[in-house]
RNA sequence: GUCCCCAUCGUCUAGCGGCCUAGGACGUCGCCCUUUCAAGGCGAAGAUCGCGGGUUCGAUUCCCGCUGGGGGCACCA
């Protein structure tokens, strides 16, 4: 039973995939295989003003990326396709011809400048109901057809049956909705034009597809009683519903642009890990037991249930989220940081040839050991580790540790000190031990001498650890760098 | 205007009538570690559970009203 369950995830390729269809996906793609379900792509394209070739190759792109794969859909096919809704225009036309046939769909030839004026009217009246006054509900069939075939413009609506009683459905996350049929007016199906509207084509794909569970942003909840007017009419199995509550932004309005980056590739390109946006997304409206906060996706895809769905709207936090993208940096093992994010991040900013890691792994991984807890994006690596590849002195570093009486002295002892060093104990630790004598016999705090050293050796009075940093550099580097440092430092 | 949804620390949340002197996480603030910065460890502050009525022996949990947010009401999705 539980593999009969088909979800989809239909976003519109009007924009980029933002946060909230982004979570939408992975709740969807979550339930599906937490269920041994299908996920199914679908593309809402029916809006061709705003929809672009461009925006599906990139929504495709994130859900990729996101690590979202699905089971039918664009580039995967499928048996219930196709899965553009610009391509199943003879499935519109078909399903509305069952309705006519079946008297539950007419013809409407008002125009919008009348439908206006009946609204505006209503609204003098202060009538509750302001939506469509059914005008053309019960023209002669005869006169509709004269109409249709001297090519007077028209609109089918739906004909909600006289006396439905109310709408009422069992939403996952909200409970029992009701909605009372009045309020509910013939809503246009098909377009003058011959499209297809939202409601009436998500409908026809959903009962085609065979959905089982609807899950959608909150915003549909009032459309859902419409829908399953549509779903009735047409004969499919009503599918369960669950609303997800909308991602806001700090300022408790609906997330948009003005909050920052609201893309799902803004956040790849500015080096947040897959598997942490999907986790932080994942929970910002879902829990597994209120106490765990680290669930790698492919535990998440084990474990989601529709019942832990929470109802309340949730505030983005991109503090919340960089604190989990550094924690999955630093579980990584040294290895993995190194290849997968710091050797390409370096070749990036071309400090290295993009494949030099084979050449010097240890030495890598032994950076990433040191760089891992330091990170909470990607270009942390890159750029923390740069003093090793580029040494710039930071002006106020050097006035603070450097350009102060007694550093010369300092630097020179540690010179002394590390030079009759061997060059086959160069290591952080033989460094260490052998530095920790230097302020001891300058009878000073070692906090001067230390920053002094750190200062020469990384540019920046913060800096990775000094001892491993100048295993990194090598000891030639090293003594080379604090005798350039002289001239900076004083007597 | 009308219909609908939502309401627990600054933020994400746990809680599904007594286990709650309301738990966890982020953030904040201390302390420890320490030659910097992190990470890590320990600890603290932070929520009269939006307000007012009920129901009940007992309400954060159930019901009603109010207030405050949000969404729908299109030949947009």
């Amino acid at each position: 039973m539980s593999d009969q369950i088909r979800v989809r995830f239909a976003p519109s390729p009007t924009g980029r995939l933002h946060l909230g269809g982004a979570r939408t996906a992975i709740y969807n793609w979550a339930f599906a295989r937490t269920h041994g379900g299908t996920f199914i792509l679908r593309i809402d394209d029916t809006d061709p003003e705003r929809s672009t070739e461009e925006n599906t190759q990139q929504i495709l792109r994130s859900m990729e990326w996101l690590g979202l794969d699905w089971d039918e859909g664009p580039q995967k096919g499928g048996d219930f396709g196709p899965y553009f809704q610009t391509q199943r225009a003879s499935h519109y036309q078909a399903a509305l011809e069952r309705l006519i046939e079946k008297g539950a769909a007419y013809p409407c030839f008002c125009t919008a400048e009348e439908l206006e004026a009946s609204r505006a009217a209503a609204r003098e009246r202060g009538d509750s109901f302001q939506g469509y006054q059914r005008t053309c509900r019960n023209m002669d069939p005869a006169e509709a057809q004269a109409r249709i075939d001297a090519g007077e413009p028209h609109v089918w609506r739906l004909k909600v049956p006289e006396d439905h009683p109310a709408v009422v459905f069992e939403d996952a996350v909200h409970g029992t909705c009701r909605f009372e049929a009045k309020e509910l007016d013939d809503m246009v199906l098909v377009r003058s034009d011959g499209t297809p509207t939202y409601n009436y084509a998500t409908v026809v794909d959903d009962g085609e597809m065979g959905i089982t569970h609807v899950i959608r942003g909150d915003d549909h909840l009032s459309n859902t009683p419409r829908q399953i007017l549509v779903f009735e009419a047409l004969g499919y199995k009503i599918p369960t519903f669950a609303h997800l509550s909308m991602i806001l932004g700090s300022d408790g309005k609906k997330l948009s642009k003005r909050h920052g980056a609201t893309s799902v590739e803004e956040y790849r390109d500015r080096g947040f890990l897959n598997d942490a946006l999907v986790n932080y997304l994942a929970l910002l409206g879902w829990s597994l037991d209120g106490e765990t906060t680290i669930i790698h996706p492919d535990q998440i895809a084990q474990s989601f249930t529709l019942d832990r769905i929470s109802k309340n709207p949730a505030v983005f936090d991109e503090e919340k989220l960089l604190w989990m993208d550094g924690e999955y940096m630093n579980s990584m093992s040294d290895q993995e940081f190194a290849q997968r994010i710091l050797v390409p991040q370096l070749a990036e900013a071309g400090f290295i040839p993009p494949e030099s890691y084979s050449q010097r792994a240890a030495w890598y991984d032994q950076l990433s050991n040191i760089l891992k807890p330091r990170c909470r994006v990607m270009g942390d690596a890159a750029e923390k580790s740069r003093f090793l590849f580029d040494l710039v002195y930071d002006e106020p570093s050097v006035n603070k540790n450097l350009a102060k009486e007694g550093t010369r002295g300092y630097l020179r002892a540690c010179y002394e000190t590390l030079e009759v060093l061997g060059d086959d104990i160069w290591t952080a630790e033989d460094i260490d031990a052998a530095l920790e004598e230097v302020p001891v016999k300058l009878g000073v705090p070692k906090k001067k001498v230390f920053q002094a050293l750190r200062v020469a050796e990384c540019g920046h009075q913060v800096s990775l650890p000094l001892g491993p940093s100048m295993e990194l550099l090598g000891k030639r580097e090293s003594l080379s760098r604090i005798e350039l440092a002289d001239p900076l430092a004083q007597d």
